[in-house]
DNA sequence: GACAACCTTTTTTCATTCAATGAAATATGA
DNA sequence: TCATATTTCATTGAATGAAAAAAGGTTGTC
């Protein structure tokens, strides 16, 4: 059970490390006064811990604060260089690798094509490969690296670090982690994409201060991803955020002959891109940004459709979780508002009577570089995990 | 943070108190040796804690095991009656109660007429009437009655004890609990009818081994109620669970010209009812039913099609939640297979790809003495409450 | 059949450990 | 000297785990 834990001192030790720890994370920078303070934890247990962190290297101190009627305090923060994370984003054609600090910043970034038609053993292989590259590049030895983490679309169980369905590559129940790790020696932790962009978010973005909130990705498909309790979601299977096969639309002729579409067939930039094939050729979304610039009539409603059915596969997860925060992202943002003005609208229209006041939305354009760092946030979700839900996680 | 909390000697003793009544609770009888077993607590704790239970009263001894080669295990059990509560289920129209034990189980029952057009605090004395009068014929002393709670339909803010919204009454940002606890001068809680009836599954139903699952009511609307890592969800404001208000469908005409209609609308017992009286007159669900009985291919059709569309808007929380378990309940459940086939068919013809083989699905009949349980079972679920969600719902 | 010695298992007891606590001491800088 | 920050340290108390005690059946003896 996840919040029935059998509780003992060292639980308490660990407890109050995590504690301080992801305060510190959190403020940036403060004094053992203000970690006094934000942990309600003694004076005596906040020195003693900080200590140990000191020796430890996780933290540092990086000198003293205002003067304020006596003596000053030492102001500590994170060391971000005690180690580091790799984080590495899988596409259907290629894969981008980054080597982050422990603060989320990019050391070293690299990208190479992948054959999706090659097995599962050479695609590990190229990945290793592209670790390899890119450590060499930045000369972090490899025993500072904390682990890999790798995100690719799909449904994943990030617990057991198996893909249980990869529609780019077509695996199922492929145990990709452990291939890996055999392969490094290391710790690899695999999620799906929209997850891993949705930890950074909660560790390092706007979910910083929020408990609940939605990451909404818009590209190639719509994904979700949900953090309940300062927790990512991932369902009991790795299944959670399905938004883009949320089926929502009465239309004709539809798949299966069922009058309904799912989000993903009706508003992913795939389907923007068909509709406009309608009217003329074009080859991606980008095509249809410049031709709605060009106040083509065609484009703009196109792009607005997409928005609004968007917003209201979007309307009815706000209904369901009433979260305090979406965050809305992936590369469909660059249509800018053609898309995103009717699709807060839609939000808006939508979300039932006084829930939409609670939510805020946010706007966050995402290229390579973020899907990578996101991949590398899932290592350092691990590092800042909370011991109650380690424990929980594994009962 | 929901799960960082500061940990400390007094922290230990509650979650072991908490775990062990709580394994109790879900176990029914077991020993001091399975308690150690289940718990992962050393003797010597498990020991100290039951003996610490007993002599609260929290639990009585009741027996010895079977012979197994030495001493008999000494079988201990909840004291069901060490404590009582009362459930009150508000509708339009009436308020039923209910006295409970903490084993869930229904003591004294009470039903009463309500005006809806009365004023708040005409009500709560109405409210404090029944209770008063189900107190008396049940002999319980009120003093070892534990709380009171009040399910009733609408956005309740149940942390603050603040009904944010009411349909039916027209409230808005009332502050009902603390309006009957000062009357009675004793714990009241509130919360959407919905999320009582998931606590009773939670605690004492189908929901007992579960870690994540839903419970869809289908009645005069469709309410949802979600449990996420063993703990009810209640959304940032209370706000969680509105798949009555997600929209769904094209349709024309449709309120506000938008050519979507909410599911509530669309699917409700009154929608039904509303659709078959493009046919031929019908006062309520059972009357659908009974010309469905009668092989009227109407009001089959009708049933059929308010399935299928509650399985649509069923399946996309399931493709968002991904949970284990879906437990369908509510008076609407009474309209059986004509409705519950199709519901299930749409469920397993959308839900996307594997997800489906995770996702168990039960029917559970509700009448007015369930949902009156299920608003008992709030009291109790503050009673089982772990301190660690105690402790980040304060924080 | 009565009774003691023995065996197995369960439960309790108790010395030990160690993290938080909070008061007192110390450090720091104006 | 003063105000504030930080460290030190005796105290507390919950879990731990080993040892003791309890409980109840079995076996052996007379």
């Amino acid at each position: 059970m996840s919040t029935l834990i059998r509780g003992n001192r060292d639980l308490i030790k660990e407890m109050n490390r995590s504690l301080l720890l992801n305060i510190i994370r959190r403020e940036g920078q403060l004094s053992r006064k203000q970690l006094t303070e934000i942990s309600g934890l003694s004076v005596g247990a906040v020195s003693g811990i900080v200590a140990e962190l000191l020796t430890n290297q996780w933290i540092v101190e990086i000198g003293e604060g205002d003067f304020t009627g006596g003596r000053r305090q030492t102001i500590i923060r994170l060391n971000s260089r005690v180690g580091y994370a790799i984080g590495l984003k899988l596409m259907e054609d290629r894969a981008v690798a980054a080597i982050t600090d422990f603060e989320s910043k990019i050391l070293e970034y690299c990208e190479k094509p992948i054959s999706s038609t090659a097995n599962p053993q050479q695609i590990v292989d190229e990945l290793a490969l592209i670790i390899q590259t890119t450590l060499d590049d930045s000369e972090i030895e490899f025993n500072k690296v904390f682990g890999i983490g790798i995100g690719l679309a799909g449904v994943i169980r990030s617990k057991e670090g198996v893909v249980r369905y990869s529609p780019f590559f077509g695996w199922r129940e492929l145990p990709l982690a452990r291939m890996l790790e055999e392969k490094l020696h290391r710790p690899v932790w695999i999620d799906n994409d929209v997850n891993t962009l949705t930890l950074t978010e909660l560790l390092f973005g706007a979910g910083t201060h929020h408990t609940n909130f939605l990451v909404i990705t818009i590209g190639r498909g719509v994904g979700l991803g949900v953090v309940i309790n300062n927790q990512l979601y991932q369902g009991i299977n790795g299944g959670a955020g399905e938004i883009g096969h949320t089926v929502l639309y009465q239309k004709t002729p539809a798949p299966r002959g069922s009058g309904y579409q799912t989000l993903e067939d009706l508003a992913a930039d795939p389907a923007v891109v068909a509709n406009m094939m309608a009217y003329q050729p074009a080859r991606n979304l980008g095509d249809v940004v410049t031709l709605a610039d060009a106040r083509d009539r065609n484009a703009i409603q196109v792009l607005a459709e997409s928005g609004e059915r968007i917003g209201v596969g979007l309307a009815n997860v706000i209904n369901i979780l009433n979260p305090e925060l979406v965050i809305i992202s992936g590369e469909g943002t660059l249509a800018g508002d053609y898309r995103l003005k009717p699709m807060i609208a839609a939000i808006q229209r939508y979300v039932f009577d006084g829930l939409m006041d609670d939510v805020q939305i946010i706007i966050k354009p995402t290229d390579d570089k973020a899907w990578a760092r996101g991949a590398a946030s899932l290592v350092i979700s691990k590092v800042f995990e909370s011991p109650i839900v380690a424990a929980s996680v594994n009962s």
